[in-house]
DNA sequence: GTTGAAATCACTGAAGG
DNA sequence: CCTTCAGTGATTTCAAC
């Protein structure tokens, strides 16, 4: 079980991952040492997965964002259609939904031309698919992968 | 415009944005403090938005992904909508569509029936929304917001 | 781009409450 | 579980080249 000063340790990383662990020890009011070992052992139990960077999209360009459902039949246990996918460097997500049984992709792409090329290009082309709709994003205004850490959340330990 | 060494020093953060620069400046075969001034040049210039910790959603309770369609009518230049929405916690992004001309929203939650209170007493609730569309995910095989880097990507500095 | 010096921080281990 | 205190090595900034 998290306490109030992991819970607070957490909250901290999430906005500056790469703060000195002294700062992190002062706004938590502990010794630096503690405050490691706190860390140190989150990452262990799996409760931190890693650290990264976040690449501002618009510098990339990759400004288009895109849900495009995809309505495809496969044999069971084959698996093309989901490699085929995650090879596409666009492609940052692959759900199975349920609903219309089909994928649901999140990708990222320059402008809807590009959008346009990639479906009908690298999309419609893999074995198996049989349609797409595609959600073209026109404004995006919350977009985070954060996850809200409170008191209650975690499993105990 | 990035070169290449740039765009290794990007790579290697996008994997472990926790690595000593040390490790970065053997990698790319440049000394330590080459390596800072360019990661620093490529903050100030929002090439780089930031560092955060990523956490392991199961230990959060929030292994249930959804997508929601929100179909909503509203009065021209109003955002009751928009901030409704964005506070809620559960939900990660907020995506004007087109196609339905309607939002779709990605949240996750602990299981399906918190994501049916969630939609019933959070979502239907707000203020003009008309019904919404729920695309639970069942399975997911790639999830990722990284950006993926090349040489040609960045516009010209 | 480099090197080198100096201040700060990370990390470890030990001693103790 | 926390603290403090050393000690070693890395980070970071700043200078000069």
């Amino acid at each position: 079980m998290l306490d109030e000063i992991s819970i607070k340790i957490l909250k901290i990383l999430q906005e500056k991952a790469r703060i000195p662990n002294v700062e992190v020890a002062r706004q938590v009011g502990m010794a630096p040492s503690a405050v490691l070992e706190r860390i140190r052992k989150m990452e262990m139990q799996g409760i931190i997965d890693g650290y990264e960077v976040r690449l501002n999209p618009e510098q990339f360009n990759r400004k288009q964002i895109a849900f495009v459902f995809i309505n495809a039949r496969e044999k069971p246990g084959e698996l093309i259609l989901q490699n085929a996918l995650s090879e596409i460097q666009e492609i940052q997500e692959i759900h199975f939904v349920s609903g219309d049984d089909c994928y649901l992709v999140k990708l990222r792409v320059s402008d809807t031309s590009e959008l346009g090329n990639l479906i009908r290009e690298k999309i419609q082309s893999i074995q198996g698919v049989i349609s797409t709709r595609t959600a073209a994003v026109l404004n995006t205004f919350k977009e985070t992968a954060r996850i809200p850490v409170q008191e209650t959340d975690v499993s105990g330990q």
